[in-house]
DNA sequence: GCGATGGTATATCGGTTCGATATATGACGC
DNA sequence: GCGTCATATATCGAACCGATATACCATCGC
């Protein structure tokens, strides 16, 4: 078994009662960094969860705006949640162009392989950001995270972090031996 | 633009001939860990490749085993490949159920997340193993790695080691804590 | 000699998901 | 008055995963 969308739609919403558009902004400043789900997934999603009673839709029609199709989490959700995260293994998978493009970076110009380790280390430091911001916040708030949602986001800036560290330290150093090797033998001559 | 199948297996052919089949263990063996790809993407994105003509096939039949079909780049395969890799943001996602399961540990009984923990640790320990084996391998057969693919590999390592290293080491409390909460309040009794 | 297992090899299909796009309105700056 | 941004829902094609089917052979236990 798989966690889908509509999965962690159920799960935000053990935490009350939204619309699509707030799970995909919970989504953004919550799962981003291990999770990434469009609204082309969420709302058809949620219509399939209300349509076996997982969630249930109360239309709420404000003026001068278009309606919000507010959502809450049903008993029988509640347990489909709980079945499901009992079932679901552990996985833990990769997508990045980043990594393949290294692995062919002898294809490519020096300055591109400089670009591509430029741009992975300011995305990096951009998210580590956020999850501290967002740290900060949930620590002003005193909304207090579970013990294993700080656990998680420990993990994961701990991960980030090292990973950071690594290319900034060596990262240079393939950038100058990548332009060694352009400056006798040209690669790529542009478009 | 990102990089699909279609492109990693033009990346496959640069190091020679190669059949579906060889393509799939390639992507086992050295993408496995930033890059899944199933037959099931393989095979339609080399008949699509043969169609637009990057890619030539010919048909071997050997005796009493079925027909193999070995791929090789054509020129115009080979640009189409160094347009792509030129063209490509370096992104870097992760879909991860094991920090989505965190994220809900307090729903979950206390046994379960000690069994989530020791399941990751494990996996990472095997994906760890397999690189490392991987270095050990072509460090043997002296068929030297890239720069750029050094780089990966290592930054890989370097990171799943972090990222391992801060399960053993607070792993055992989140359990324990975990066990804790679980005894005067039961969140789950089972199926 | 025979079934089980596992490796080689190609292929398809349903269901899920991404990413782009469309539509509509109000607020706010300038 | 104009552009841009935020709120809000929705659809659609293309891509992709994972399971499954098919077929043959080698090896090994029994």
């Amino acid at each position: 078994m798989t966690l889908d969308v509509k999965t962690l739609c159920l799960g935000v919403l053990t935490q009350g009662e939204a619309s699509g558009y707030d799970i995909k902004k919970q989504f953004e400043q919550v799962f981003s960094y291990f999770y990434v789900a469009s609204f082309g997934s969420i709302y058809p999603a949620l219509t399939q969860l209300a349509r076996e009673g997982l969630v249930v839709c109360r239309e709420e029609s404000q003026p001068n705006r278009p309606d919000r199709k507010v959502y809450a989490l049903t008993e029988a959700g509640r347990e489909r949640l709980l079945a499901t995260l009992q079932a679901t293994p552990p996985r833990h998978r990769i997508r990045s162009e980043f990594y393949a493009l290294l692995h062919f970076a002898h294809l490519l110009p020096a300055r591109r392989v400089g670009e591509l380790i430029d741009e992975r280390l300011s995305d990096v430091n951009r998210t580590i950001e956020e999850i501290e911001n967002m740290l900060a916040r949930l620590g002003a708030e005193d909304c207090g995270l579970e013990p294993g949602q700080r656990f998680e986001v420990e993990l994961a800036l701990h991960t980030l972090r090292a990973h950071r560290d690594f290319i900034q330290k060596n990262g240079p150093a393939l950038a100058r031996e990548a332009q060694a090797n352009t400056s006798s033998d040209l690669q790529y001559s542009g478009t």
